[in-house]
DNA sequence: AATGAAACCTGACAGC
DNA sequence: TGCTGTCAGGTTTCAT
């Protein structure tokens, strides 16, 4: 479900609501998929500890945690800081809620907090992971919002794959997902297919700015909803209406009127103008 | 080493 | 109404 700027929406707001909150008790549902910590290991992690920030990483929301007010000299476990990884997958939805509210369907934790409200991991197809890690955790990749043109274009530079499973491969970008690489290789006028290594320096410069671009104005509008993605305030985002190609397979090309035209890449669907794209 | 297909899951929706 | 097939914003694993 969420790429990077969704996620960064969604830490955003978890942070502006949790900062400063503690967890005091956690509920684990019996469904192993979305733990890829013990359920122990994520219990004790979790268990009387202070949010100090929630943040992103990639499409990993990263909750930084220190112990809890209760525990003046930490014992062992809780001695040091330590990180809460939560990754969406597809369809991974994190809300702070009230008590009362129902628990919905496919909820896989919840954990009690001090200020008396609860926060909830819901995932209906279970592509979502949880994990519970010492301080430092890193994703691998580097940040497409912080890489310079340098960087960006070795990246990539000599690779035989195409360009757009490249962008879509976590461990050189972070964050960058479907609906951003084909809407970013758009207004660079390069093709999904086209082989990273043939693709000129130029045009680099240029990817390298539509990435940072698409992803720059895609968070100041709050993400992409196409379905139901929320954040954690329960407000859509808006970027969708800003999609240029993806989603709009047969529809006229925005610069050139040409129909846009699907391809599957990779077993993910790719949405490119024909001919502004080469 | 590198690519593509399949697998992991459920839900929504279109078409019959 | 209900069945079947297709698709989904992600990642990992397996076979070629």
């Amino acid at each position: 479900m969420p790429e990077l700027p969704e996620v960064e929406t969604i830490a955003r707001g978890l942070n502006r609501r949790l900062s400063g909150d503690t967890i005091d008790s956690v509920w684990i549902g019996s469904r192993p998929q979305p733990l890829k910590s013990s359920p122990s290991a994520i219990a004790s992690t979790l268990e009387d500890r202070r949010i100090v920030r929630v943040h992103r990483a990639g499409k990993h929301i990263v909750f930084d945690l220190e112990p809890g007010n209760g525990q003046r000299k930490p014992s062992r476990r809780a001695a040091r800081n330590a990180q809460w990884i939560v990754h969406l997958g597809m369809t991974g939805r994190m809300v702070v809620t009230d008590p009362a509210t129902e628990i919905a369907r496919h909820t896989h934790l919840i954990a009690k907090l001090g200020s008396g409200r609860e926060l909830r991991f819901i995932d209906p197809r279970m592509f979502g992971k949880l994990s519970v890690h010492p301080a430092g955790f890193d994703p691998g990749g580097v940040e497409p919002l912080e890489v310079g043109e340098r960087q960006f274009v070795a990246l990539f530079r000599g690779r035989k794959t195409p360009i757009k499973s490249a962008l879509l491969n976590q461990k050189l970008l972070r964050g960058v997902g479907n609906i951003y690489a084909d809407e970013a290789l758009f207004r660079a006028g390069i093709r999904p297919r086209r082989r990273a290594a043939a693709i000129t320096r130029e045009q680099f410069r240029k990817l390298h700015q539509s990435v940072q671009e698409v992803l720059r104005e895609a968070i100041a509008l709050g993400g992409s909803s196409i379905n139901d993605y929320v954040d954690a305030d329960g407000e859509a985002g808006f970027f969708q209406l800003q999609h240029r190609v993806y989603g709009r397979e047969g529809e006229p090309c925005l610069v050139c009127r040409t129909a846009i035209k699907r391809a599957v890449l990779a077993g993910r669907s790719s949405h490119y103008c024909p001919k502004c794209q080469r």
